[in-house]
DNA sequence: AGCACGCCGACT
DNA sequence: GTCGGCGTGCTC
């Protein structure tokens, strides 16, 4: 007989500490490892969770844990994410569990609520308030404080007919489980080519473990439907096989769990920073649990535990969306692949425009390279004309060449819609004094202020600055002496006002369409043909389907060509082949004009020719020789601070600190673009190194050699994608 | 992240 | 004389 062996358990806190903490577990305690634990930690007693059990050595007295609390255990395959996201982005692995942790309430015991039933006992005194309740309270059973909303009483009332037998309560968890999916329900018909692509990932996902396929079909061709065969066939195979479906923007969640409810009849599990504290509970608790079997979310839905996750599905999978640049910085894209791998699960990147890592990750085998050419029913893509603004200039205070405005004109007399597509948000993105040449700039970051002619006032897209329009310039004093320079899609909308008087014309940006109401209103008016013109950015580019809009005009094609970013030929590329596939879904051609003043730059000659196999080929070649993505590996620190003096010094001194490295170059500090933000300063490292370098390794044994005051904060990026 | 300890300024 | 500022360091 021996004694029962003592165990220790390694503790990981929701915090910023270097490495987990070991405890004593008490005896006749069970504890596993992923269980939610209460443990002392200095002079309090914070929750964590369970990393990993081992025999205790008695090398040095621990302290015992408090208490196990309830909740869902994180599984082995969350633990690892954990880790590897720590080591990957270089944070203590605490932090990157808080972001697994992120829901409030999560860990206490499933909270339930109280909910009323009529039960049809007449009851002697039926006061106008309590027939009102009465009356509110069918069909389906709710809280008191809702009847109570309803029926425009206080909810004494309801406790009063509850007492008087009128209403029996009863107890319900609060947190109600999802619906289930059912991935038998017949979806809509697929085409051939769907056919096709569907079925190799369905043997993808029959052949179970982690797989990765990069879906890579044109605007239209129907990948949604093609990927939800997928998760079908997941869903299928396991009963408790979970699906994660991470989608670039809330806007479009919407309209996608619409088309999830059709093909499965059930809406699934939604995800994002929006949510209630309520919503987010009950979405955490149920993903966690395995209960929930379809999630789908924005990027920081790739944090949600997940008991069995089988399946990471990755929508628009270049869209820049995935980076989150706040708190936590990472690319939530790379992040699906790891926990993917990690979990044994099928991973699925979908896009019409793939990024050029995910291409030459097909190319290489890592990733299944699933194509799927043609447009679903029939539709073809536009054709995608360059019209060459030095042989037909707009007239001087105009936007849109007298070609282009013609285009438009016959389009609109066939009865058909058209959208002017212009990345630019307001009126003018410059406002400057023609007396003294002084540039409207925002007071805390190094912009220029754009004038907003809808609301008159001049904004700072960076910081959210705002000041009314005003009327002498402040450097000179003098009176009406600030003019706009350039466009924006307020001012383009305003050109197509004067010159097509008689049509209806919405601006589509985030400044008049706002929250996903406000999207969903204006997308419902252009799809119904309320809106004959429609002048759009970004926003308007992604991912809508206007079977009326016929004729695309990107009034500056060269927008974004120019930019500091590796990646502004890729993006533009991306964007302009997203703005151009809004033309023409239905049954009729679509026509797409970019106007632009460099017709010769590659990015659009390839568009034009419709060959992104060129265009591709182009920009490979420049990163491998440059040794940049994803050839190379790059990697960012970032310093800020109040003082540009002390800033300056200790750039220098980490700068010292840079360890020496094979195939890793360290260049800066440099001043980003961005050099003031909100009052402080920054400074900027990039490093670059060759493929088989563990950049991530480097960064923090460079980090470990200087430590910074803490008015001095530094931030990593690995990969980064904005250079700002 | 919290929380304590510690060493300098304006207050009952 | 003390209350309290937040800089520094530690938590199994």
């Amino acid at each position: 007989m021996s004694a029962p062996l003592a165990v220790r358990a390694s503790v990981l806190f929701p915090m910023p500490l270097p490495e987990p903490f070991d405890y004593a577990v008490p005896d006749g305690v069970d504890v596993r490892a992923g269980d939610h634990v209460l443990a002392p930690l200095g002079q309090r007693t914070a929750p964590g969770v369970v990393w990993a059990l081992r025999a205790d050595d008695g090398s040095r007295p621990l302290k015992s844990l408090t208490d196990v609390i309830g909740g869902p255990p994180l599984g082995e395959a969350d633990r690892a994410f954990v880790d590897w996201c720590a080591r990957y982005l270089v944070e203590p692995p605490g932090v990157i569990l808080r972001a697994l942790l992120r829901s409030p309430g999560a860990l206490r015991p499933s909270p339930v609520e109280t909910v009323y039933h009529v039960t049809g006992l007449e009851i002697a005194r039926l006061t106008p308030a309590r027939r009102a309740v009465l009356e509110a309270a069918a069909p389906e059973a709710v809280t008191a404080a809702e009847l109570a909303r309803r029926a425009g009483v206080s909810s004494s009332v309801v406790t009063g007919l509850a007492q008087a037998g009128a209403l029996r309560a009863e107890e319900i968890a609060a947190d109600p489980p999802f619906d289930a999916p059912d991935p038998d329900r017949a979806g809509l018909a697929l085409t051939p080519l769907q056919e096709q692509a569907s079925a190799a990932l369905r043997r993808m996902a029959g052949a179970g473990g982690y797989q990765a396929a990069l879906l890579d079909g044109v605007t239209g061709s129907g990948k949604t439907e093609v990927y939800f065969e997928a998760a079908a066939e997941i869903l299928r195979r396991e009963p408790d096989a979970q699906v994660l479906v991470l989608l670039p923007e809330i806007a479009l969640t919407q309209a996608v769990t619409r088309r999830f409810a059709e093909r499965f009849g059930a809406e699934p599990a939604v995800w994002h920073s929006g949510l209630s504290d309520k919503a987010r509970r009950r979405v955490w608790r149920e993903a966690a649990s395995g209960r929930a079997r379809i999630v789908a979310g924005a990027r920081s839905a790739v944090f949600l535990p997940m008991r069995n996750l089988r399946c990471i599905i990755v929508d628009e999978e270049h869209d820049p969306t995935y980076k989150q640049d706040e708190m936590l910085t990472y690319n939530a894209r790379d992040l699906a692949v790891a926990r993917s791998r990690l979990s044994g699960a099928l991973c699925v990147l979908a896009s019409a425009t793939p990024s050029l890592e995910s291409l030459v990750n097909a190319e290489s085998g890592r990733y299944v390279h699933v194509r799927l050419p043609a447009r679903a029913g029939g539709a073809v893509l536009p054709d995608i004309e360059l019209l060459d603004l030095r042989l037909s200039p707009p007239e001087p205070g105009d936007w849109l060449s007298p070609t282009l405005a013609a285009a438009a004109a016959e389009t609109l007399a066939r009865g058909e819609q058209v959208m002017f597509y212009l990345n630019r948000r307001g009126y003018a993105p410059l406002v400057l004094c023609k007396a003294c040449g002084h540039k409207m700039k925002s007071p805390e970051a190094d912009r220029f202020l754009v004038e907003h002619r809808y609301t008159g006032r001049l904004v700072c897209h960076v910081t959210g600055f705002s000041m009314p329009r005003p009327e002498v310039c402040p450097s000179c004093g003098a009176k009406d002496s600030l003019i706009s320079v350039g466009p924006g899609v307020e001012r383009v909308a305003e050109e197509a006002r004067r010159r097509f008087p008689d049509q209806r014309i919405e601006v589509f940006s985030s400044d008049t369409a706002q929250g996903p109401d406000g999207i969903r209103a204006l997308v419902s008016s252009m799809e119904k043909g309320e809106i004959d013109i429609l002048v759009g950015t970004q926003i308007a580019a992604k991912g809508h389907n206007f079977p009326r809009l016929t004729l695309v005009g990107v009034v500056d094609a060269d927008l974004g060509l120019a930019g500091a970013d590796l990646r502004a030929g890729e993006r533009t590329y991306q964007t302009l082949v997203q703005a151009a596939g809004r033309a023409g879904r239905a049954d009729r051609p679509g026509r797409a004009i970019l106007q632009t003043w460099n017709p010769d730059h590659e990015a659009l000659q390839a568009l034009a020719a419709g060959d992104r196999e060129a265009f591709l080929a182009a920009e490979r070649s420049v990163r491998e020789m440059l040794g940049l993505p994803p050839f190379g590996r790059l990697a960012a620190l970032i310093l800020s601070g109040p003082d540009p003096e002390a800033l300056e010094t200790i750039s220098r001194s980490i700068a010292a600190a840079a360890p020496l490295a094979d195939g890793v170059e360290v260049f800066g500090p440099a001043d980003p673009p961005l050099s003031v933000v909100r009052g402080r300063w920054r400074k900027r490292f990039l490093v670059q190194a060759g493929r088989q370098v563990d950049i991530s390794a480097y960064m923090r044994a460079w980090a470990s050699r200087f430590k910074t005051p803490p008015s001095i904060r530094v931030s990593l990026d690995i990969e980064p994608y904005s250079f700002l």
